[in-house]
DNA sequence: AGCCAGGAAGTCC
DNA sequence: GGACTTCATGGC
């Protein structure tokens, strides 16, 4: 177990930002979170952190995931009083960070978020995990859920096993993206080593990748924050609020924090519309 | 029944 | 370069 106090972290506001699709709440303030092969559950209370894991381990991996070295409070007094739509989405939502997730599942994950909402991307990754994904050795800490699928295990299922777990169309670019990692082990330690622009480019050179998918993967992947991926809910934003644009000039190099309070704060304000008018 | 969901590929021009 | 269509699936 380890503690910790932080800063400008809520771990309910990232759970529910679109950006990873594997935290469990397992009960208020408290959430499961498998990520390079581990298990962790984290609570909180204000800002008192409760790690499962040891001291070691929260250094080793946990404190690069949750971006511990990135003054946010800096960032978030960067931007522009003026702008009063990004103010209100900052003081709302402002407990989120960029996760450094693990690349592959962030690919594969991304993959399957195309013209797809939330609630189901996470059923979809959730299947591929319980068909694909390793389980956890008896005599540790042991969760139902199991580990996300390595691309040696995925680069040997069939087409026809992807069909079945009911991901849509989207099944094909994982098939060819895994297959494509077994010619190239090499793909993922290349697009780390690109900067932005470069791995944009390879990205989209890929079945199933189109500039928004790419700049995701850039984004949580890559950790790539001066990404700006637009989608369904962006261009909401843009066309209600920013006529000429994003000032994406005043925020070089880290905008993509920035698109995340937007994304976060426009999706929990339209789903709470659509449930209350049901 | 049709529209939407963290879109992209294919097919026109 | 755009615009338009199609692509599975499920919730509302």
């Amino acid at each position: 177990m380890h503690q910790a106090h932080i800063q400008d972290l809520n771990l309910s506001q990232i759970a529910a930002s679109g950006q990873c699709f594997r935290w469990k709440a397992l009960e208020e303030m408290t959430y499961e979170i498998i990520a390079f092969g581990k298990r962790l559950v984290v609570n909180q209370k204000e800002d008192l952190f409760t790690f499962s894991c040891d001291e070691k381990e929260f250094y080793s991996i946990w404190y690069a995931y949750f971006d511990l070295d990135t003054d946010y409070k800096k960032i978030k007094e960067s931007i522009d009083p003026k702008d009063r739509y990004l103010s209100a989405a900052i003081s709302y939502g402002g407990g989120i960070r960029i996760l450094k997730q693990d690349l592959w599942e962030v690919i594969i994950s991304f993959l399957i978020s195309q013209n797809n909402n939330i609630p189901r991307i996470k059923g979809c990754i959730e299947r591929l995990c319980d068909h694909f994904g390793e389980k956890w050795m008896k005599d540790c800490e042991v969760s139902e859920r199991r580990k996300f699928p390595t691309p040696d295990v995925l680069s040997c299922a069939e087409q026809s096993e992807l069909k079945e777990l009911g991901l849509g169309y989207r099944d094909r670019a994982i098939y060819l993206m895994a297959q494509k990692l077994k010619q190239d082990k090499k793909y993922l330690s290349r697009l780390k080593a690109m900067d932005y622009q470069e791995a944009h480019k390879a990205l989209l050179k890929e079945y199933g990748i189109g500039k928004k998918v790419a700049d995701c993967i850039c984004l949580y992947g890559l950790y790539k924050i001066e990404a700006f991926p637009i989608d369904t809910h962006m261009k909401k934003i843009i066309e209600a609020y920013y006529p000429n644009g994003f000032p994406l000039e005043r925020y070089q190099g880290y905008a993509g924090i920035l698109q995340q309070y937007l994304f976060y704060y426009h999706l929990t304000k339209t789903e709470a519309f659509s449930s209350k008018n049901k």
